[in-house]
DNA sequence: CAAGACTATGTAAGCGCTTACATTACTCAG
DNA sequence: CTGAGTAATGTAAGCGCTTACATAGTCTTG
């Protein structure tokens, strides 16, 4: 007859224990956990009792308790700094699936709405086993670096640095590509719409704008500098109508400073792309309902989010950080906003 | 002299634990937990030993241990379909952010890529107090019912059913106001694109679109079923230019819906509001940037979020489910796709 | 100075699960 | 029938943190 054990039905008024269960399928404790966790070594017969009693007794297993015996949250963490725009709902939605597939819980912080973002970090290494954080100005470098200390870390859409890896999608080449098919059309006088010290994305954004410029012999200009928002788009347009600015093409460092652009202009009765040719970045769902479609670039941002899910899976179980950012490739979408004629 | 504890340095290898802290500090484990708690009967000149030791020696407590003993995960889970499109993404910023606010983690599970859904809800069950789940088809109600049978659950955008708590964003009112402007233009073939069958939010946009009809004595068309997806707008509008359909409105959805049919009609050569007046529900942001800018319904849907953390919070805390849903307001937001004129 | 009250800190038990090692039960071969 | 090997199950220790109650130290009052 096995010792009493405070966690037993006797000693706790509410919610199955695994001595509960144990109890009324008449089995050890260590028999209810080999069937819980799949162990073959249970006889069938017995199995099924367990599985009566788990089924009766309505039986949530504590994960916390699972957690601590076995030493690890089964958990990763992802700091993001919001969620707002296709770009990082994509991004989770690959993250979480791919996770899910390695059996890892996602556990989420988005520090934009946080007024204690170290705090924040520090709590969310309290329950995880490994974390991806955002590469982006808005999360400061010393804060990614005092988490590295403590627990393994992966940047998405970041350089690596100090031991800390990162998984980013390709962004200089597939520039230097857009900025040339935009220059390729004739157009000699284009900005670039974005600020390149925002985060290692922009910057190579913009690097990309300038090889291009620099394939074809041609001056480029310094960067208008713009935040990735609608208000901040809206305010160039508005600039450039007032003739602050000249230009016969505007490379923006994402869809929606293009997009809030090129309808800004539109109503004021500019043309587009005959006064002036329009691109962005990251292909959103708006991009190909305004006309002209705008020719833009696709990031895998899925296969990114799950990537790096990979990563701190691989981490967790011992790999040493890789010193090279892993890059996946991104790929051009033309549509009509640079010139190009519509496919009839 | 205290007794070893097998925790201490000397029995692990790996990561500072509170007894190494402790030990680091010259105090006793229950200071150390005292002081990272914040409790206020620790001396000033002990708190700052225990908080250097920690610093020293990189400490993260686990959070495991610390949900064991206190018997509460002190994280909110939340069960999704998917997270493409606005909606969604907005849900799951305000819900993220008020959590925080009631310092609980927040633990993602998006049912859409799982194939065994039942494991992933019963797999979350084991790390959370509580769960928010969407109330759409693609999470069956048995499910829901069965969990509720074993945490406290909250549906967002659902019904209350089996004492089991909603909390929503009111859709008759505000869809019979829309049909009733729209029918107001004077348009009397207006047409119902979505299935009523498919969630309460969308059965209740059918039904003000059947009450604005009732509201001034005309007869309203059976639904025409479509999924709230491009694809199924896409090829509604088709079945519309080819003659399959007569309508000169149509109150859609969802602006997904809303917007790949007006695309389509007009690449078509059809004009909109003039051939046809076209109406959404969501204000996503492409709403504003087409032309004519797409009049539709705007949804808290932050605000919503925040209020199923909310209650989940409470049902923790030992209130009692509320037995009606609680409904957050909606709002017209009337722009031309209906046949207003642009404000100039 | 002694007693009582208050502050600060320590000791020990326990939260619920996992699993190494021990024990029991069953099967097969000689 | 007996002994060896294998399968199935149980016992006990432990994972890392919290906290009730006990103990020690300090201060104030009579």
């Amino acid at each position: 007859m096995a010792k009493q054990h405070p966690a037993s039905p006797e000693a706790r008024s509410a919610g199955a224990t695994i001595y509960s269960v144990a109890d009324h399928a008449g089995v050890s404790i260590a028999t209810v956990s080999r069937v819980l966790q799949g162990a073959t070594v249970v006889a069938e017969a017995t199995r099924q009792k367990v599985l009566t009693a788990v089924e009766e007794l309505g039986y949530v297993p504590t994960g916390a308790a699972r957690s601590l015996a076995v030493r690890h949250h089964e958990a990763h963490g992802l700091v993001l700094p919001e969620l707002s725009g296709p770009y990082y709902a994509e991004l989770l939605m690959g993250f979480e699936a791919r996770a899910a597939e390695l059996a890892q819980s996602v556990v989420l912080v988005l520090t934009n709405s946080r007024t204690d973002m170290a705090a924040a970090v520090r709590q969310l290494a309290t329950r995880v086993d490994a974390i991806a954080v955002f590469g982006s100005a808005a999360i400061p470098a010393d804060l990614v670096r005092l988490l590295r200390a403590k627990k393994p870390v992966v940047v998405i859409a970041g350089e690596p640095q100090d031991g800390i890896e990162a998984v980013a999608a390709e962004n200089l080449e597939s520039a230097r590509e857009l900025a040339g098919h935009v220059l390729d059309h004739g157009r000699r006088r284009a900005l670039f719409v974005g600020d390149p010290d925002s985060g290692p994305d922009i910057r190579n954004r913009y690097d990309g704008y300038l090889a291009a410029h620099r394939d074809r012999g041609l001056d480029a200009a310094e960067p208008v500098l713009a935040r990735l928002s609608e208000a901040d788009g809206t305010a160039f347009a508005q600039r450039l109508l007032a003739g602050e600015h000249e230009a016969d093409a505007l490379m923006c460092a994402n869809d929606e400073l293009a997009l809030s652009i090129m309808t800004t202009l539109q109503d004021a009765g500019r043309d587009v792309p005959g006064d002036i040719a329009i691109v962005g970045w990251d292909d959103v769902m708006t991009a190909r309902y305004v006309r002209p479609g705008l020719t833009t670039v696709r990031q895998p941002v899925h296969e990114l989010g799950a990537l790096a899910a990979d990563r701190l899976h691989e981490l967790v179980g011992g790999e040493p950080p890789r010193t090279y950012a892993q890059m996946l490739p991104t790929r051009l979408v033309v549509r009509t906003s640079c010139g190009c004629l519509p496919v009839t």
